[in-house]
DNA sequence: CGAAATCATGAAATCGTTTTCATATTCAGA
DNA sequence: TCTGAATATGAAAACGATTTCATGATTTCG
């Protein structure tokens, strides 16, 4: 493989020419930048990423952190981000935290050891507390999630709304026993959120909401389809159902027309993000602008690399957006 | 943010002895060590993963490349790739050609600039003549896609087997009319070897395929909707379709259903992969095992990163499971 | 007892690129 | 005509880590 070294040697000039061709400084005549181009050309030369960015202190490299890439919500961010990423001339490292803080942390090293120039975070599973001593290291864009006290730019969704307008929904369509499905996420705001827009569609309309009502553990088609046999062995059950994922809700819905139940008579059900799943499924879900949060992380996330600037904090809010059909 | 020189410096030695804490070569005292960790620790000192990459020739990162991550096949193979790579150290960076030559080319000198120690290709875009060359740089391994010429290790399934059992069990329901339906892929072997087992079957039960029965540009639930239209208004219909992807299966039995067609009785429909969304639709499938091969490939490249050796070709071929359910 | 091997530590070189500083020449304006 | 700015090119330093080579001390074995 020719270095520098060796295209300056071939080209007759030095170092310091054939670099100052390739990054196009001024002052190099033409005679001497075709000379340059030839060489390269003969020797195949490219220059070495690892020198390169030794010397700029510079990687064009950005790690994003998602639970599990096989979640349709996280692969559609991803897609947007990737997309986003090359067309700037950055590569996207993928980090599976697993909802696992060790996890989580373990990848933080790659901003530690440069080996990233910043990182997303579209979940967040450690304490705000333990992630901001990384911003010494360099910039942090949060997306999707939350966090009160994160002086970084965050990008996300009214996730109280989106609680709020699934469940008024719900009450709208006459259904006053509702119950309540999430994952177990002990440090997600969005999951909290929810939650509060949830109870408060519940106050305003004078309704109780039961503990048994409370389905947890809930991430996959196969949660949705667990939680559906939990349901069904209560012996006062909830009319209604608000989950917090397409992929739950259609678990839910496939495991309840298996045992003969009809949706949404015997129980409605609603989802989010509105996948392809929620269209095939006909589930009426709460819509989310993956597509514009995605673009937009990825935005303040290139913005912060190029302004090296203290970060501050900047919120990016969108509203959501429901979808009705015929699982409510 | 400190270097080694600082942590030399503290310590009250030299860079050599330094690394060789680090590094944990032999012929250093007890003593010294312990002033090295202690001026680590105070200094906060990690090595700079640009200045180690250069010295060590190594990235410790690995390409991958999908056409979409928002497929759920290759969101799955890539969960399990990152899985893999991280337990042993390795990063993934994610690339997806969008089944665009231009784009897989442009990838393709993340190799040649030493930006990653090697590459996992799950799609094909250019021809491998193309991709060849860049041998030269950093090892390849091929997953899910094939190639006759490439001398790299191929981690596959049996698409013709594939193509051929999905047919044969369509034939063996009943059917006599059999439409096939697929992406447009030109250079994907995959799409190639199932359409060769498709017509296998078809020629040993003496059936004919029609032109108008052949449907492409399929990817997505919407495209399969989309095929679900044009096949509605042939005159001459098939009785069944096989096709490339759950997803499009799932969206000509959504359109199906929304036109009133009862599936299998008026048309049936085989997918591929076995994902959630095929249980949730009820779909007969031929199921891949995608974890299989998505590990045996990052096992593959890692040990071509470690082992520095001339890539030799080297097979490992898969075979495919029919999952029967309701859309056939 | 002496030579060879092992132990312990550090200086310099190395990896490959880019920038800084230096030198020489040419040009433009006062 | 002279001076300062612009132009053109190259050597050395820098980025930060790791390895190679060197030196001296200690231990081992024939």
């Amino acid at each position: 493989m020719a270095t520098i070294q060796d295209v300056a040697k071939l080209a007759g000039l030095s170092r310091t020419t054939v670099s100052r061709v390739i990054n196009e400084h001024p002052y190099v005549t033409e005679e001497k930048k075709r000379l340059v181009s030839n060489a390269m050309q003969e020797l195949n030369y490219v220059p070495n990423s690892s020198a390169r960015r030794l010397r700029r202190q510079q990687t064009e490299t950005i790690a994003v952190y998602v639970p599990r890439i096989t979640n349709p919500f996280f692969s559609h961010l991803v897609e947007v981000m990737e997309k986003e990423a090359a067309k700037k001339g950055y590569q996207l490292i993928l980090c599976q935290t697993r909802y696992k803080k060790e996890q989580e942390r373990n990848f933080l090293e790659l901003l530690k050891t440069k080996q990233v120039d910043g990182l997303i975070l579209t979940s967040i599973e450690n304490d705000w507390s333990e992630i901001e001593p990384y911003l010494a290291y360099g910039p942090i864009v949060v997306c999707n999630e939350y966090s009160d006290s994160a002086q970084v730019p965050l990008v996300f969704l009214d996730q109280i709304e989106g609680g709020y307008i699934g469940t008024k929904h719900l009450i709208e369509q006459g259904y006053t026993k509702l119950g309540y499905c999430t994952g177990d996420h002990k440090s997600s705001r969005v999951a909290h959120d929810r939650r509060v827009g949830f109870l408060k569609a519940l106050n305003e309309a004078g309704l109780q909401m039961k503990d048994e009502w409370y389905f947890g553990g809930a991430y996959s088609v196969q949660d949705g389809k667990r939680t559906f046999e939990n349901l069904k062995k209560l012996s006062d059950r909830p009319q209604a159902l608000f989950t917090g994922s397409d992929e739950v809700a259609a678990g839910i819905v496939k495991a309840a027309s298996d045992a003969g139940w009809k949706v949404p008579e015997h129980l409605a059900v609603i989802g989010f993000d509105n996948q392809p799943l929620a269209e095939l499924m006909e589930l009426t879900t709460v819509e989310q602008p993956i597509e514009t949060i995605a673009r937009q992380a990825m935005e303040l996330m290139i913005e912060s690399i190029k302004s090296k600037r203290t970060p501050v904090r900047k919120e990016v809010i969108l509203p959501l957006n429901l979808i009705q059909r015929s699982s409510t």
